[in-house]
DNA sequence: AGTGCCGGGAT
DNA sequence: ATCCCGGCACT
């Protein structure tokens, strides 16, 4: 019965619960936060990990960053188990388990795609903007792709894909002068960092927010990038590789121009893939799935004469990874320079249709109810002030009349 | 609007 | 540590 709060109410809870100390928290329903995450309700998620989030949560052996990692981490986790299952289901008719068959159309953009990426594999260019740097990688763990799962577990954090995770520069101005295509559509992955954000991408395996996570994703998981044109699933190991078939494939620009202008636009997503239960399977994505999301109805080469008229679909939920209810695989949009790690909504595609603003559930703080008891001001009143107890004085919690 | 008191600033 | 107060939560 709680009155909607003001979203200042949310501020000033947050704050307080900071220092609040352990308040025997009621058992939120819904799991809210759970105790995994117990502070700090996330910009998007904030409200909630899915009842039974936590037993997503992996033990963790480590302290966890504070924050956003930890509940960050657990929605990855739901988001995982989501596209685990919509894997399952899709891979039972995509009998594709490794090298995919080439036949129809799709077979030969996947083609076209597996040409681009073998060569680039091959060539240096394709790894990296920075030609200088070689391969700068996080861990320091400079395994380039091994050959024996080129497709099935490569990126886990890094390996190819130059930004695999993201916005290393996140000034992504929304407000690019509007580039060939993508009007509407505020985030964009641009490719290409921009100039002034100087050749040092702070690796892209981290995420962003300035933060530096540290976390590496688990090597159970995989990242694999699905291109979100329309009509065409792709799915490919890598960002770059991904990156590669949609300036040739839906940009119609040729695979050598390999530095963009930075005005291209990529429109994809990373999959966070349970490899473990995926395993092989997962190679095969399903091409075109009908719940995956539409890319945003821009103007491509292709997309327009090709593609109907796709309307955004409501799922396009896909886009917000916070969102409890995982919709089937993805979980957080790539872009290449987006300037979100989960916690804003990333939604590369069109503004869903019904943003259902999420219910400013209030975070149930913890502030002691008011006692009944009359306290020092309403006792002796404003006059007799010097008559209060100190606490009263200082607009602290009364002492003289507890509750 | 009044009250209780958290969070913080000033000393 | 003490004192004070801005401002929020709640009535």
């Amino acid at each position: 019965m709680e009155p909607p709060r003001p979203p200042t109410v949310l501020l000033a809870a947050a704050r307080r619960r900071r220092r609040d100390p352990p308040p025997p928290p009621p058992p939120e329903p819904g799991g809210g936060g759970g105790g995994a995450a117990p502070k700090a309700p996330l910009s998007c998620g904030g409200r909630g990990l899915p009842a039974g989030a936590e037993g997503w949560l992996p033990p963790l052996g480590e302290p966890l960053p504070r924050r956003e990692p930890a509940s960050r981490e657990a929605m990855l986790r739901v988001l995982d188990a989501g596209l685990e299952r919509y894997l399952a289901l899709h891979s039972a008719y995509i009998p594709v388990p490794r090298h995919r068959k080439l036949s129809g159309k799709a077979g030969i953009d996947e083609v076209m795609a597996a040409t681009v990426l073998t060569s680039l594999s091959t060539s240096p260019l394709v790894l990296s903007h920075p030609p200088a740097t070689p391969a700068p990688e996080p861990g320091s763990e400079v395994w380039k792709e091994a050959p024996a799962m080129s497709s099935s577990c490569s990126s886990s954090s890094n390996t190819s894909g130059d930004w695999s995770w993201d916005p290393p520069s996140d000034r992504s101005t929304p407000s690019t002068p509007s580039p060939p295509l993508s009007s509407h559509v505020p985030s964009t992955f641009l490719p290409a960092p921009l100039p002034d954000e100087g050749p040092d991408e702070p690796d892209g395996t981290h995420f962003v927010f300035g933060e530096p996570i540290p976390r590496k994703r688990k090597n159970s998981t995989k990242v694999m990038f699905k291109c979100l044109w329309k009509s065409c699933g792709k799915v490919l190991s890598s960002s770059s590789g991904m990156q590669k078939h949609i300036r040739t494939m839906h940009l119609g620009r040729k695979a050598d121009l390999e530095q963009s202008d930075g005005e291209e636009d990529f429109y994809y997503t990373e999959l966070d893939v349970d490899v473990d239960s995926l395993t092989d399977g997962l190679s095969s994505l399903t091409p075109v799935s009908p719940t995956s999301s539409v890319p945003p109805a821009f103007p491509g080469p292709e997309a327009q004469g090709l593609a109907p008229p796709a309307l955004p679909s409501p799922d396009l939920a896909l886009a917000s990874p916070c969102s409890p209810p995982a919709p089937p695989g993805l979980c957080h949009v790539h872009t290449d320079h987006a300037y979100q790690g989960c916690p804003a909504p990333p939604r590369p595609l069109v503004p869903p249709a019904a943003p259902a603003p999420p219910p400013p559930k209030p975070p149930a703080v913890p502030r002691r109810p008011r006692g009944e008891a009359k306290k020092c001001r309403k006792v002796y009143g404003m006059e007799n002030r010097e008559m209060w107890c100190t606490a009263c004085r200082w607009k602290k919690a009364c002492q003289r009349f507890l509750d």
